[in-house]
DNA sequence: AACATTTCCAACCGCCCACAC
DNA sequence: CGTGTGGGCGGTTGGAAATGT
């Protein structure tokens, strides 16, 4: 066999565009391959390119390897749960495509991100070539998107660290925190960051998910005040947990519920809505609670506490007054927190 | 049926980082 | 500390397959 191998090629004629040809494996060198990491195993892949006798260089076989041979491969085309998934992750991360895929289990990052592109640019697509300029990105969320039903990833997400940090948004001018409700976020902004967070689900209100829950309507005496009150919507969650079911049973949005059992301890469902409020309630993650504590910043907001080296997030109260900006170590009044969000 | 265009994804590139020497 | 090597990562491309005309 001969083939056109790029690696093997001197640098100035890899430079001519006409000798630039890709040539696919075939299925004698894929079982040369096979065979050889089956006997060797699958690492030095220089000297696995030189001693399998394949004319590919190292980086080739390692791709190879990775992206289609290795036995842990799912072929399977991805459902429709898992192309979901997808998108909400890359809504959180970014184009940190082996993070994502390591949510997928037997999914490979080069399949991921070929996913994903092919996803957006159909998306753009049906939206009429228009895409949305300086797109806000995702709020520092407090866990994940949770992974969809019959995900293998559910468990894989729990595991990794937090890289919080990446998508939080901050000034270029002071570096603050920035909340969808912050008077240095534009409205126009606010209303796509709470439409990105809802995504495209038809999503139960909150309202209605408590009513569910509670198999009663929601107080239907509570003045519109009461319903923006974090207080009214506390004393709805107390008295789920505090009730006769376990409140999973009523979830009609597993991966939600996933998000608050994260949250709370015990057997509690709430709407996407309050997905909203956590990132509001809860606009820091470990690491800048190091930061907060190396400088001796002791007056968390309300909610919030440092103890046994760990942050403890109290979900009950939920009503911080203030948000501390962690780079310069300052407290900042946050009195509009709730103006903007329409639940 | 034939050709053109679009879509998809495997394969590759170039950069970067960790580590050994 | 500088250099070389191995390997990982995100971005890009080539070409086969699918779809449209």
């Amino acid at each position: 066999m001969q083939y056109l191998i790029q690696e093997n090629l001197p640098a100035a004629c890899r430079a001519l565009p006409a000798l630039r040809t890709k040539s696919p494996w075939t299925e004698e060198e894929d079982e040369i391959l096979v065979s050889y990491i089956a006997r060797h195993g699958a690492n030095k892949w220089d000297e696995v390119a030189r001693k399998s006798g394949l004319r590919r260089g190292g980086k080739s076989c390692r791709l190879r390897w990775k992206n289609q041979l290795h036995p842990r491969l799912k072929k399977e085309p991805f459902t429709v749960e898992e192309k979901d998934y997808i998108v909400q992750l890359h809504k959180h991360y970014g184009s940190k495509w082996s993070l994502i895929a390591s949510h997928f289990p037997g999914r490979t990052d080069n399949a991921i991100k070929n996913i994903c592109n092919s996803l957006t640019k159909r998306k753009q697509r049906a939206a009429g070539k228009i895409v949305h300029p300086a797109a806000p990105p995702s709020p520092p969320l407090l866990v994940p998107p949770a992974p969809p039903p019959e995900t293998s990833g559910a468990m894989a997400w729990r595991e990794l660290p937090s890289i919080q940090h990446m998508s939080s948004k901050r000034t270029t001018n002071n570096d603050t925190f920035i909340s969808p409700s912050s008077p240095l976020m534009e409205d126009e902004d606010v209303e796509f960051w709470i439409n990105s967070l809802m995504q495209d689900d038809q999503m139960p209100s909150m309202e209605d998910l408590l009513s569910e829950a509670l198999r009663k309507p929601v107080d239907s005496t509570a003045s519109a005040a009461e319903l923006h009150d974090v207080e009214y919507w506390n004393s709805l969650i107390q008295e789920l947990m505090d009730g006769p079911e376990p409140l999973g049973q009523f979830a009609d949005s597993d991966s939600f519920a996933a998000d608050v059992h994260e949250l709370i301890p015990g057997e509690v469902v709430a709407s996407p809505t309050t997905s909203v409020l956590s990132d509001q309630l809860f606009p820091y993650d470990d690491m800048d609670f190091e930061v907060m504590q190396q400088n001796s910043i002791t007056n968390w907001p309300e909610g919030y506490d440092f103890g046994d080296g760990e942050l403890q997030q109290n979900f009950f109260p939920m009503s911080p007054s203030s948000i501390v900006d962690v780079d310069h170590c300052v407290e900042m009044p946050c009195d509009s927190l709730w103006a903007g969000l329409d639940f």
